[in-house]
DNA sequence: ATTGCTGGATTGTTGAACAATCCCTACGGT
DNA sequence: ACCGTAGGGATTGTTCAACAATCCAGCAAT
């Protein structure tokens, strides 16, 4: 029977600490400057990403170009063709529709049974709407865009669940490659712009059923919005 | 405007598909093999994997292994301490929380609102608590636990969301770790075989809403009864 | 126009190397 | 006995160079 020395054990603990929030690996840097280029529509969807290029870009070798670009692979904003290489995704129908389904079911129930204590968590949604006027109003429509990734990462934080965050974050830059494969982002998010504040004033107000509604509302003309822009692509 | 070809299209993607069905990478299979062994138990949460044990024991390079390692910690089921090395998950008593979190969240939304037509997903979930019932008559409990993870699995396929099924993959196999950090498989998974049941008399009665609420208990029992016992760790 | 071949380019994988970092131990000072 | 420190060994992080396997474009031949 060993005895257990709490001391001992927050010390070790610490270290552990101390470890993760250690600087980021060389991969995991290479990762986050590919993804910025390609959420950034920077990087087309489609487009090829070879890996000597890369490897000239960013000065760093090819092994851990590589390491980088599976991990982008497993975050869907890469695709690999074995033996032909990596492309920037481009989302199809059946992508589109898997990623409302989940958010269908993910985000009115972050809103109806969400766990977050207090209210900052719908000041986060109150900020995101905010954010997403003074975009419209500087007629800056991808700031607008962004503002309203927001509004939505914001309503799944209500579960304050990390796991759901990170998931929620992954699906939200999918949904950027579908934006950057059509025309008319200032068409597609202006007019949620009435509906985020509602369903923010709901919240506010406590009517987390209504809110919930209206959410799952939102999700389905959104949906069916991109769905027939797909089918007159 | 160019005219489209059928022929040549459904050509083309036949050649995605196939790509697509290409025999997998060296280092997916290595993944593939270390996440069996650890899912299985043969790996004991916190064990140390040395890159060059890897190489020795697998035969692949170590920037194979790398590759392979970096998946894992991606999947939660392996952690990566900066220049110490990596080492099986232990989840904690927050990771046990937070997945339970979106367990409530997602599974009772998947048997209220799923979209899977047809009564071949609520046959996957009967099949599930077939297992489980066959598992305890031969007194198998690891195959009882098996058995429980695909009735969990099936529950959420009611949403038809290959997205949703992917991470509730991930999330079981987060869960294997946690039971393998404690004791008493058998008297954890029995108890919930009559539940199964119930949940899928409900859902073969078309009563999808009673479904949904028994799931959610259940999850909320589940969640209490393994932080009890993490308690008593 | 279709087939078959060939050369070049890119990926998949390996092996070896080196710096950086960590762990452990031994040593010396107090 | 305790703390700090210095060294040594092991492991990781990263790079480089090489080779086989695969794919692609172009060309030749029928």
């Amino acid at each position: 029977m060993t005895t257990v020395d709490p001391t001992r054990e927050a010390l070790t603990s610490l270290g552990r600490a101390r470890r993760l929030m250690a600087r980021t690996s060389t991969a995991d840097r290479v990762a986050d400057a590919v993804r910025e280029e390609v959420v950034e529509g920077r990087l087309r969807p489609g487009a090829r990403l070879p890996e000597q290029d890369l490897c000239a870009a960013l000065g760093v070798s090819r092994n851990t170009i590589r390491e980088a670009l599976s991990q982008l692979v497993t975050e869907r904003v890469l695709v690999r063709e074995p033996n032909r290489g990596v492309f920037v995704a481009q989302p199809d129908r059946d992508a589109v529709r898997d990623v409302y389904r989940v958010r269908r079911l993910v985000e009115p129930a972050a809103v109806l049974h969400g766990e977050a204590f207090g209210d900052a968590a719908v000041a986060a949604v109150r900020a995101a709407v905010s954010e997403g006027v003074a975009g419209a109003d500087a007629e800056d429509w991808a700031a607008v865009a962004t503002a309203n990734q927001h509004f939505h990462r914001a309503l799944v934080a209500l579960a304050d669940s990390p796991r759901l965050d990170q998931q929620m974050a992954l699906l939200l830059a999918e949904m950027r490659l579908v934006f950057h494969r059509m025309p008319g982002v200032r068409e597609f998010h202006e007019p949620y712009l009435t509906r985020n504040d509602a369903i923010c004033t709901l919240l506010e107000a406590g009517d987390r059923a209504a809110a919930a509604v209206e959410v799952e509302r939102y999700l389905r003309d959104a949906e069916l919005q991109l769905l027939v822009a797909y089918d007159a692509l």
